[in-house]
DNA sequence: ACTGAATGATACTAAACTTGTATCATTTAA
DNA sequence: TTAAATGATACAAGTTTAGTATCATTCAGT
């Protein structure tokens, strides 16, 4: 099981790019330092950008800059606009079928995981990756 | 990010049947009150054999005892028989590509986590689950 | 011995997710 | 007007997860 998809990895890297730069950097400039293809870093700054992780601006020129400091800028943060929120806890019987979807003690154990993690992720800050 | 995969959802239940069984219960004894597919909850109890969590006998009359009680088989134990062992932190670049691969941050910082989850699931018991 | 019920091992198919590519539309500065 | 940039979206390839099928082996009961 991935945490850290190769998506998220990506992320991290460019944003941390950002962060050195200080301006702001083209998808192009950051995919050949970082060595990732172009297009997978073009879609995961919009992504960022959609998530209000980082900020955009279009046409000749453009490109993206933090939309807060990198201290306020969480792992948990960048995870959750890549890939969508955690979820340890997919229910295979998906709530209609299990009758004890609410007592389950199993899905009970893995939530309380599930929010320690969260917990983690949101404590490490771009500050503390770059 | 699954946690939990269906495989590892059915394995907590066919223990816990087992548990409660006291006895020894066949795969086919199982896969029906747990509403599983029988080949497959056969292929989950093969590999709880091979990982220590269970012990099985073959020929008429055979099936699956917990090798240990349920106070000593935990959450972790299973997951690692039926997925293998947790790995957050599959590095992108392979170790052999990226110079940095001792010193990345957010390598560090993930394998702290992985380290807390791995401590989480292992104090989930059995026991806990039944 | 024979038979039927059971696991061991393994190969295969299907579905879902991840990763990477391609395209076209829109915006903006020069 | 043009070139450089992002926005949105559709598509293809690769990998993982889920489920199926088969044959070999073991063992109790007759």
């Amino acid at each position: 099981m991935k945490l850290i998809t190769r998506e998220v990895d990506y992320a991290v890297r460019a944003l941390a790019a950002v962060a050195r730069a200080g301006g702001g950097l083209s998808a192009a400039g950051l995919a050949g330092p970082a060595g990732v293809p172009r297009p997978v870093l073009r879609k995961i700054m919009q992504a960022l950008s959609r998530g209000g992780i980082t900020r955009s601006s279009r046409g000749r020129g453009g490109g993206f800059v933090l939309a807060r400091p990198p201290r306020r800028i969480s792992l948990g943060d960048i995870i959750a606009a890549v890939r969508g929120p955690l979820k340890f806890n997919d229910c295979v019987f998906g709530g209609a079928l299990c009758h004890n979807h609410r007592t389950c003690l199993l899905r009970g154990r893995v939530a309380a995981i599930e929010r320690k993690v969260l917990d983690e992720v949101r404590r490490v800050t771009l500050a503390d990756l770059s």
